[in-house]
DNA sequence: ACCTGAACACCGTTCAAGT
DNA sequence: ACCTGAACACCGTTCAAGT
């Protein structure tokens, strides 16, 4: 990768960064291209699709909760280490909406490792709750992600989404 | 209203039922002001924000919706006339994202009366399955929507959002 | 190889001009 | 009173032309 190449690379994700924390994860591509000082066909060919540049933005943040996932684990009983990390998840997409839908949109099967890693985080904490008869058994992942995903975007308020989280996670007990 | 204005808001609403099945409810307004034959002032005049125009658009499916929730409460036990209608609510979300997505954006004190409709339907199923013992007391009609709303939102496929559902029903005795 | 930025076909929204 | 539709300021996306 050319030298100029990588460093419109940076440049773009972080310009990105700074619009889509400002205008949410609709913002305007070309306004992006245009902040980072940059053409907009060079957007483009560093990241084809709107949903790539999302998933780099939100590298960050992921890595975080993945590393919080193995921390909860070594420090806390299965039903709380599950708990709060489902609850810190909640947060982050409902601070960051475009965390949420691009997760949701993101294909099962995608390459963008990101997505893979918070599952594989999850995933772990999941079975140790299983195990602890907490979660039943027969309860993904998948299932856990997509219910709290959900709660983050419909529920009207910090309160509520907190309120629709421990009802959600009653019924994951069975 | 002048005939002709009361002509074209009946076409506005028919072309926006026709565009809306196709596209979604992100469909282009021009595009259904055109349809509907009429100039884009006048679905402007009309439905001033997209809002409204979906919301006149969903009316019937919601009536459909409150009756289901009156035949249900007269037929079955409470559990299962809960039951059958967040189903049905679900697949109403779900092959119409824009009635999730809508509902879910009206504002609780709207003066739309649909959503409020809606509301008054569900809480008589659910104040007779808390009565039932099946809904814990101090869970909303308001919770149990927005849940069932983001289940809808956020499950990638037609099994997986019944199997959060039937979390959530769950969930909900506590 | 990589970048630029004008160009294209759209979008929502407004508002002078018409009837 | 109500409607029209051109006009405006945007949007995403492409691609010839440059370095």
């Amino acid at each position: 990768m050319r030298v100029d190449a990588r460093r419109n690379r940076d440049r773009l994700v972080a310009a990105a960064t700074a619009v889509i924390a400002e205008q949410g994860p609709a913002a305007s591509l070309n306004e992006i291209a245009q902040q980072a000082g940059v053409g907009a066909g060079t957007l483009y060919r560093h990241f084809p699709t709107r949903e790539s540049l999302l998933l780099e933005v939100f590298t960050t943040r992921i890595e975080t909760l993945c590393a919080r996932a193995h921390e909860l684990a070594e420090s806390r009983s299965p039903s709380d280490a599950l708990t709060a990390w489902l609850e810190a998840f909640l947060q982050h997409c409902r601070t960051d909406r475009g965390l949420a839908e691009t997760i949701m949109k993101a294909p099962s099967g995608s390459d963008l490792n990101c997505a893979v890693k918070l599952r594989t985080a999850g995933a772990g904490l999941v079975a140790r709750a299983q195990e602890a008869g907490v979660v039943r058994a027969g309860v993904e992942v998948e299932d856990i992600l997509q219910l709290t995903i959900g709660i983050a975007l419909a529920a009207d308020s910090p309160a509520r989404a907190e309120r629709l989280l421990s009802i959600a996670i009653v019924g994951l007990r069975g």
